[in-house]
DNA sequence: TCAAGCTGGATTGTATACAATCACGCAAAT
DNA sequence: ATTTGCGTGATTGTATACAATCCAGCTTGA
């Protein structure tokens, strides 16, 4: 339902009414109003009573916008989990970091990189840091479906490479190094995304 | 009817119904449920489907780790306002500001200062940036309601300095020192609140 | 011609009924 | 004693009807 609305070729600024998405989808207006809802909490559109809501721009600015928060947020939280290392917590990481390895299928990749991820925030020791990046993974994901997944399907050998230097420097205990080996991985993946998004806004607008 | 919902002495962990809110604010299911999704959206809810919705602890942990997610924002911002100051953007922002220093009333007081963050988080140039900074001064004025606003009602005058400090290093186009002073001044409103619910805390267990 | 007010249509906000799903407790079998 | 299965009540998910609100266009008066 949330990433049914977000299906298609729209425009920063067009507006969807409620009773339209009903009639697109073939719910009530209950489910579309709470989907709306999420996607608003999510910065995704913006509600306009009487108005209908409007999508949000989604072009190379607003996933560079969107990758500079997010970065914020993770590099934080591999400083903070190189400063405060558990063992424990790092021999099953790498254990779930060769299982990634071993999985190129792209859904199976991405979905061991949000493991990986996730397991760094929570890692950080603190719970919203964490919440704020399961929410900031949600966004991305969505943005994958907005963009077109096709152009980011796949799990590169580099990123790999970048996740294996993150972890490593978990387990030097170096948080500046956890710290610019995030920074190095999502500089990365924001540039992909923002590359993505430039693609998308040519197709739509010609 | 959000902030409703937050009133009263809950502890992390309790449980309340859709039907039990019902009941509580004489309004039907709908408007609850709206309510309840926004919560979720703000990390002071869970949803657990058939379980009722559980609140989210709020002692002096959980407002650490809030004002440290909301730290690395608007730090952020301010690093960011002052290495692309606009002059214009400043010279109403120092209006701002003197207007605040003369209204002492708390309530206004606080209004000013949500617009002097906003006005930061503008000039940041960083749109995701500032919806998320808004985003926290929502979450933070709903900690008030929780924790009490009677505890953080006033407006001090080292408050006053605090922002004083970041216009003017913004002014002089020091990020460095812009991002120190917007650091130091989250740093004392988070030590305030961590006391005002650490106080709840007392309260509520006692 | 212009402005103020009004009316009709459209859109969202709310209430309520119904369907689907799940948790909890009890009983029975191993 | 533990576990497995089922049944019932509780809780959420969805549909739909109705109320409130708002925007646009027209009319009317000066």
């Amino acid at each position: 339902m949330v990433t049914g609305l977000l299906e298609g070729t729209w425009k920063g600024g067009d507006r969807l009414t409620e009773a339209e998405a009903v009639e697109r989808f073939g719910v009530s207006r209950t489910p579309v109003r709470e989907a709306l809802l999420e996607l608003a909490g999510l910065g995704l559109v913006e509600l306009r009573r009487n108005c209908g809501a409007v999508f949000a721009p989604f072009g190379p600015q607003e996933v560079k916008d969107l990758y500079a928060v997010r970065t914020l947020l993770e590099v934080e939280a591999a400083r903070l989990a190189a400063t405060r290392l558990d063992r424990d917590w790092l021999f099953q990481s790498l254990a779930a970091f060769e299982r990634m390895r071993e999985q190129n299928a792209a859904d199976a990749g991405w979905r061991e990189d949000r493991k990986l991820h996730a397991a760094i925030a929570d890692a950080s020791g603190n719970r919203r840091l964490a919440a704020e990046i399961g929410r900031y993974g949600d966004i991305v994901q969505l943005m994958r479906e907005i963009v077109g997944a096709r152009t980011l399907g796949d799990i590169h050998s580099t990123t790999v490479n970048e996740h294996l230097a993150i972890l490593h420097a978990i387990q030097r205990r170096e948080p500046e190094a956890a710290a610019a080996a995030m920074r190095n991985h999502l500089e990365q993946a924001a540039e992909s995304a923002s590359l993505a998004a430039e693609a998308r806004r040519r197709k739509i607008s010609g």
